[in-house]
DNA sequence: AATACAATAT
DNA sequence: GATATTGTAT
């Protein structure tokens, strides 16, 4: 009960980490819906509860209005390289999304695809090795990640496929073999071109024994403590060009050692539990920021693909 | 009912 | 081949 104390509220701001260092966690994953209605200026609208403005508070030291209205296309059906028809002008875009038009949130459409770059498969693996395997399943990798935009789907997906790779290894490993009939003659072992991304973090020693040695460690729980907080993630769309000039920051993972794992915060009794909020909730999700692109291929359809930038560190 | 896993489809 | 989606088991 310090003097002090009664005026830790208002230096609660200044506590925090500074833009920079958060940031590079910033940014997240797009709806498409919410893309749309961005631009909706629609004076009638009144479902589109987007308002959330992140950057109020403090400045964005990154603003750079880039580009260009980058185009959502969410036409899956146009192959053609025009997206819009509105050619000249952007601003709204149409969108007409079957069917009805701005009535009606857009809760059933299709995300593009999530690009597992390396530095969100870096999060994903800190985030399992942290859990242990015996732990780790996509629900709380997922929120252990704290991607935003993340499903459960999509680290499912991933941790299947990194479950065989590790198997994979473990078989290469002693078994000889294989025999896989496989004839081929392929592997190659700890990188073969198959496993790239998986070969670009390094995979943690107990994971690749499963059977003896308790390699689970002791994180029955996981005070997830950058659950809901402020959210930051970092994502970013990149198509085509992988290149983007975009600014990186590298963020240091929180993942440290648990041995240690000293987690302090002013105060976060928040056990990041999420409430069983079921939908019915008009103000569901309030998503910060997000950048959209897609790809579009040849007239396959065009995939879109979702790509979450980096996050962290290599 | 929700979640995870495995199999299958795109 | 990488992800998404589906089916099934828990």
């Amino acid at each position: 009960m310090r003097a002090d104390d009664s005026n830790w509220f208002s230096r609660w701001e200044e506590e925090l980490p500074s833009l920079e260092e958060l940031m590079p966690l910033s940014q997240t994953l797009i709806t498409p819906d919410l893309a749309l209605a961005f631009d909706i200026a629609n004076p009638s609208n009144t479902t589109t509860t987007n308002n959330h403005n992140s950057s109020l508070h403090q400045n964005q030291p990154l603003p750079p209005p880039p580009p260009p209205p980058a185009a959502v296309s969410p036409t899956p059906t146009n192959p053609l390289a025009s997206p819009q028809p509105n050619s000249g002008d952007f601003g709204v875009d149409s969108s007409e999304l079957g069917s009805g038009a701005a009535g009606d949130e857009p809760r059933t459409l299709k995300r593009p695809r999530l690009v597992w770059t390396p530095q969100l498969h870096k999060r994903f693996v800190d985030a399992v090795a942290h859990l242990g395997i015996k732990n780790a399943v996509p629900k709380t990798i997922m929120q252990l990640m704290n991607v935003d935009g993340l499903t459960r789907e999509n680290v499912a997906s991933h941790l299947q496929k990194y479950r065989l790779y590790l198997k994979r290894m473990q078989g290469l490993s002693s078994g000889g073999g294989g025999g896989t009939g496989g004839g081929g003659g392929l592997t190659g072992g700890t990188d073969a071109a198959t496993d790239h991304l998986f070969a670009s973090s390094p995979v943690p020693a107990h994971f690749l024994h499963p059977g003896r040695s308790n390699s689970d460690h002791f994180l029955p729980f996981v005070p997830v403590a950058a659950l809901q907080h402020h959210h930051h993630q970092q994502q970013m769309a990149a198509v085509g060009h992988p290149q983007l000039p975009g600014q990186y920051h590298r963020q240091m993972g929180h993942f440290g050692s648990p041995t240690n794992g000293q987690f302090e915060h002013p105060f976060l009794p928040r056990q990041t539990q999420q409430p069983v909020h079921r939908m019915g909730a008009p103000v569901p999700n309030t998503v910060p920021g997000y950048v959209e692109d897609l790809e579009s291929v040849n007239g396959n359809g065009g995939r879109k693909v979702l790509t979450l930038f980096p996050t962290g560190d290599d």
